[in-house]
This record gives structure tokens, sequence and C-alpha cells, in this order.
DNA sequence: TTCATATGAATGAATG
DNA sequence: CATTCATTCATATGAA
């Protein structure tokens, strides 16, 4: 509710720079939320242990898993896809060197973060090349775009946040985390209460719960 | 590096609230690292699936895998509308404009247009342009639509020749899954990696958490 | 719930 | 670089 004037006032006060603006409470639900996400991963790894112990998955596949089947076994119907995408570790590298600020990447350097980005998957200096050149276009479109003058009545029934703009996510977000206390103390919890949380959080099934 | 100052922004407008600010990139940041374990996450789940249902999953599916929690919805009032809709008075001017044919508005005419429709209801420069972008694509592709008749489009494939010079290596399969690529051949150390990586995703360039 | 579809938005790549 | 295109992602909505 009271969002709306640090976002103006942000505005008025520092032209250029942007930022985005969060309350302690949203702070601090993201970081539950983070916190959950770590506290399943660890369940989760827990269990895959005193699983495997038990029982020996050689031949299982498991990496496999995300390679699409249209290509991955008969060959035919290939839709696959031309386009690289940056895995999540790529582009934290790009963003950090991005940040660091040293401008526009020369050839070499192009080639030094290539290989180097290699080391997570594939890629190729078009790519970074390209990655470069859009991030620099589109963060400085970013911060030109600022006068998003929402004037509309006052009077309006609709509580409108500050927002729009790359703010969306973050906001749902934070209203999703998916109380992580029953994870916290129980101490043996069960795969499918797990499940359920990764679900709840994660995908459907709270249109109208 | 430089978000420190703009505490002086949220300062200079409303002396008692606090608030926390936070640069695109930090929030990206943030989105990355939850992002992460979400997939991670997801991922365990299924080799946990696997393991417990003894089965080979030859191809799994993975068109509908990863359901991002950042994107979960809730039907949440504070929070409003996290996507643009165009109002019917809008839409029909913009449709209007668009049947005009004056090709792709230009920055100056995105401008007028967004006034105009600023008057009939929240919009931004964004909002148009994307519009028009998508206008433009889809119409184009509904043009095509028409040449599916009864033709034996089954084994038929579309070999991605026409990137030779850049991409090499195929690298379609990987859809975007964040940063366990490289355990995808190896059952054995598939897990330890994954283990790696999410000591990465939950420790690394946690700037403000 | 599940599936299908329309569409706003994000982004890698191409073009000038 | 600035624009534009093409493809994909994600969400809102409605039907089955």
């Amino acid at each position: 509710m009271e969002a709306e004037q640090a976002t103006s006032g942000a505005n008025n006060g520092i032209g250029s720079l942007y930022m985005k603006v969060m309350t302690d409470e949203q702070l601090e639900m993201l970081r539950q939320q983070i916190s959950v996400y770590a506290t399943i991963c660890d369940r989760l790894v827990e269990m895959h242990k005193s699983i495997t112990t038990q029982q020996d998955l050689a031949g299982m596949r498991l990496g496999n898993l995300y390679c699409d089947p249209l290509m991955a076994c008969s060959g035919h119907k290939i839709t696959a896809r031309q386009r690289w995408t940056p895995t999540p570790l790529q582009l934290q590298i790009l963003e950090r060197i991005f940040d660091e600020g040293n401008g526009t990447p020369n050839k070499q350097k192009i080639k030094e973060i290539t290989l180097e980005l290699g080391q997570h998957g594939q890629i190729s200096e078009t790519n970074v090349y390209n990655w470069f050149q859009n991030r620099r276009a589109r963060s400085k479109r970013k911060q030109l775009l600022p006068s998003q003058n929402n004037l509309e009545a006052e009077a309006d029934v609709e509580v409108e946040s500050p927002k729009e703009k790359k703010m969306p996510e973050i906001q749902e977000t934070i209203h999703q985390v998916p109380s992580y206390e029953n994870l916290s103390h129980s101490p043996d919890i069960g795969f499918e209460q797990l499940m359920s949380k990764l679900e709840t959080g994660g995908c459907y099934g709270s249109y109208f719960l």
C-alpha cells in the first residue's frame, strides 16, 4: 500500500538509477522461500542417500531425463530448438561479468568467456557476443522507460501496485511461500508430504484453495 | 555495488517506512537463485520417482516439468494482475491502428499511441510495443497455417540446417534446465554433481540474504 | 482437475 | 548500436 510512495521517491530522486523497492516483510518472505527450497533440497538429498544405500541404481539414466524424447530415441520427429539458452550458472557468470562494467568485451574477452562458460554447458562465441549485445541494449532501454505514469483516476476500485514492469514475479512469489514450518520440525517427513509442498509452491493446485 | 545510496530515496519520501532497495541485477540474481532451487527440487523429485518405481523411463516428459514457482500465482487481491490486458476499447483502437497498415510503429508513434490508450486504462509503452510485435508475428503465422492438410507429416523432419556456421553441436535438448546438464551422462556421478550444484546454488553471490 | 487455446512478455538471433 | 524478427515461456480463461 505504502510502497508506491517509495517508488515515486526513487523516481524524482535519482533519475537514472533504477531500483526495486521492497518492504522488510517482503524481503523476509523471500528469505523464507529460499529457505524452504533449501530445506526441501536437503530433505530430498537425505532421502536419496538412504535409498541409494539400499538399492543399486546402476543403469539408471538420471541425467538423461530431460533429453527430449522426441529425438533421444527413435531419431525422428525432431522438434528441437535451435536457440541457445544460457543455463542459470552461465547466466550468473554472464551477469557478473556484465556488472563488472568492463564495457563491451572485445574479441579476446569473448573467447575467454566462452571458454569458461563452456564448462557449464554448450555455448559458442556468437552466443556470448549476442548476449552482451542484447543485455546492453535492453538494460539501457529499461532505464529510459521509467516514465510509467499511471495517472489513472484516483477513485479506483483496484488497489494499484506501483510496479508495472519486471516486478510481477517476485511479488507473486512472496505470497506463495509454502510454509516451511512443517518441514523444519518434522524429523522424518514423508515423501508425499514433500511432494505436496513442492507442488503447492511450484505449479498449480492453489488456484482456489 | 551501488545499491546502497538508494535508501536515501526512500528516506526523503516517508520517513517512518522502512524499505530495502535492490537493483534489477540483484533482483534477477535472486530470481535465479530461487529458480535453481526450484528446478533442483524438481530434479530430485524426478530422481526419487525413478528410483522408487524402478522404471526405465526411457524418455521422460519435460514439457511441463518446470513449473517455476516464481510464476505460481495466487488469487491474492492485493497483488494486481501481473499481466497487462487491454480493455476492449484499447483493443479496438489498437486493431484499428494495426489495420491501417502503417506498418511498424516507430518509437514516437508508440508514445503517441500509449498516450492515447492511457485515456482508457492503465498501459505502458512496452505494452503497446509488445502488442504490435505479437500482433504482427501472429498475424503472419496465421497465414501460413492453412497449408496444413492431409499430408504425411509423420516421419517428416525439419533438419536444423540453417545454423551450421554458429552452433555445430546439438544442444537443443537442454531445454533451459538450470545447471546440471553436465551430469546427463553418468548416473554415478550424477548425484554428486547435483549436490555440488545445490551448494553452488545455495551459497554463491547471495548479496544480501 | 485436466487440457486446450489465446495472448502478454522475455529473449536469442538477425538485419541495417 | 538500434530495430526487428522468431520462438518460446507463462498466464488467464474456458471447456471437457
